[in-house]
DNA sequence: AATTAAAATGTGTACGCACACACTTCAAAG
DNA sequence: CTTTGAAGTGTGTGCGTACACATTTTAATT
């Protein structure tokens, strides 16, 4: 059966619904009920109708779609509190360009926050959104035995969730997106080492919790460095020494800090292991240490600024805006669009120099407009 | 006058057109007047709906706008010819992925394609993309001045245009997505001569056209990389030399590659400023040159390939999809929604390396299903 | 005051899909 | 031969906007 000239004569525009009615002798609705497996539908006229949307490949105008499909949903977020200029504001961000772009569907996004430093906190917050009951979940699992309880329960209440930033592999969710942590140590130590002076330091600094836990970013991304450093034989030309900062004791850590530069000279090398490079920096200024090769992670304004300074040699960036706007977007896929999704999205990881910051920031910045 | 009360209690979906005529004592189509300033209305009726449309922050419902607007449009594409796998077919994918979008607006992208290395095949296609007088057009300024001659014409005739890839500032278009190739050359400089031993060579290879032109990128990348060797005085500790490759005479590029080898020992790096990198390892292995740094440009599947196999240190990237895509997208935001738009827009600088290679690529390809 | 044109405003329909509901057919049970 | 109910099929309306067209109001002119 071929139908194409049957079709192409009489309109030139794209097939429609009531088209392939018209040419299959049916009405719309059973077509529609094709379309969408609703059943009710005789074998004959069902497969009929089947081979002209295979042969003709029929494709829904996606504005007539989204506009009928009214979904009333609501999505939750919960993620560590967003404070300004801090990595968690450019995921938010690009969760609110997703929500500017689907608010049409009727769908909200409710936010909820827990503290970073403070397990109950998360524990607390995630009780009081399944009291909710909301229609799918955001959330970035910072702690892992809770966050897989959480998902857990979202599960049994079939709930669909997404995880941003953090990936916990053991979840069983629609969709996880961030930076494969321990590719973007790797290749820290890669721009680090590359044309480093030999028998020198490198100082490795993380942010810690209460308790010496260090995030599970952290974590990998020094993994990733020293499985750079064990392939390439490094131990023996540098002195590597690692050096836990808290998030609330400013003075012990500059003292801490103190103690390890003067104990190795000479240093050559810092990272750190979280988004805050810049402050990492002050540091160095007070210790009088500077011109050495410094690395960090995250386009935060803040280290932007001491990359174009001169005081950041490489940023470490991770798209940020993107993972947000992509998590919403891909929850919209499944719930309304009913298209498959992929578990695990890793975003690039991205090298940014003193030349290239500006046109990348600007970037995304006109992307998440 | 505030209207907010009576507004939120009656209704908690989106404001709509219908509810502005409602709450100001009009008709919907007077209210569509005011939306887009077609007149024949009374200044009184007038401050009143755009007073409410200001305080209530009314957004049209953007699915129910694209349905309603049909604009059955043409645009022409005009890029160099379309190699499998090669740079401007990841431009061509990006454009297809926008197509697919706005197909629902009745909008069809035609494709004309010209020779890289012969200008009349550029002029004439530019001579019968006239003849057909398409809405907009979208195209890759190879020759200049060509493309400023074209560009004219279509200006006189009204009709607006993009670029992409290669930047022609004189151009007064719509708007221009491409990376920065001054920056991308300064670059590959940077990756190429941090930690690269002293005394030793640096092998810069172009493609050129009959005639020895090399491309505008190509010049300019090359200028950004001698740009960086100038500003560090790098010509005193290196030796660095070009050699021209011809499109067509294989065996001449050999030779002429042996003879610049051979006469300044010891070669330590190379960079080629198109993106056929992996054709220039094929010749240094042919040489029995292996183990220098390497740089060179785009996320072909070969130059991957290259990069993986450890044949290739650094690839620089441009998100030729990404450009291909939101080129359209910038045609359809002033046309069809009459939104502004930004005349220079860089691409980032993306820097890739073996261990996060495979994680770009594939997020540019979910990116662009 | 009547006529007329222009300005102002209202009405109705198309856009294509989704879905509720009404209607028809048909076979099995009474 | 009717009744009954399920399976199969068609009709109609809403989604919110854009725009053509019809209608009413206003102002200018005779």
């Amino acid at each position: 059966m071929d139908l194409t000239n049957t079709w192409s004569s009489e309109r030139k525009q794209r097939l429609r619904i009531t088209d392939i009615a018209r040419m299959t002798g049916v009405s719309a609705g059973t077509v529609d009920r094709v379309l969408h497996n609703r059943g009710r539908v005789s074998d004959e006229k069902r497969k009929k109708i089947e081979t002209v949307i295979d042969q003709m490949e029929y494709k829904p105008n996606v504005f007539a779609r989204s506009l009928s499909i009214k979904k009333e949903m609501r999505f939750v977020v919960l993620i560590p509190n967003v404070e300004a200029g801090g990595y968690w504001e450019y995921i938010k961000n690009g969760i609110n360009k997703a929500q500017r772009e689907i608010s049409d569907h009727g769908i909200v996004i409710d936010y909820y926050y827990y503290d970073q430093y403070d397990t109950q906190s998360f524990v607390m917050a995630a009780e009081q959104i399944l009291g909710t009951s909301p229609d799918a979940v955001i959330f970035s699992p910072e702690f892992i035995e809770e966050s897989v309880a959480f998902a857990g329960k979202l599960e049994q209440n079939n709930i669909p969730c997404v995880l941003v930033d953090s990936n916990v592999e053991t979840i069983s969710c629609l969709a996880y997106y961030g930076q494969h942590s321990l590719k973007s140590g790797y290749t820290a130590a890669q721009l680090m080492f590359t044309g480093l002076p030999q028998n020198s330091t490198v100082v490795l600094t993380r942010a810690v919790r209460t308790g010496g836990v260090a995030s599970n970013q952290a974590i990998r991304r020094e993994k990733g460095f020293m499985q750079y450093v064990d392939e390439h034989n490094l131990r023996r030309k540098y002195c590597i020494v690692r050096v836990d900062l808290s998030s609330n004791d400013r003075a012990k850590n500059l003292r801490a800090l103190r103690k390890v530069i003067d104990a190795n000279p000479p240093v050559a090398g810092a990272v750190i292991f979280s988004s805050k490079v810049y402050w990492l920096i002050e540091n160095f200024v007070k210790v009088g240490l500077t011109g050495i090769k410094t690395i960090g992670y995250d386009e935060l304004q803040q280290n932007v600024a001491a990359l174009k300074a001169g005081h950041v040699s490489y940023l470490i960036a991770q798209r940020p805006e993107m993972q947000g706007y992509l998590v919403v977007k891909e929850l919209l896929k499944h719930l309304v669009y009913k298209q498959p999704t992929y578990r695990t999205n890793y975003v690039p990881v991205d090298i940014l120099t003193k030349e290239i910051v500006d046109e990348y920031v600007q970037f995304n910045q006109r992307l998440n407009e």
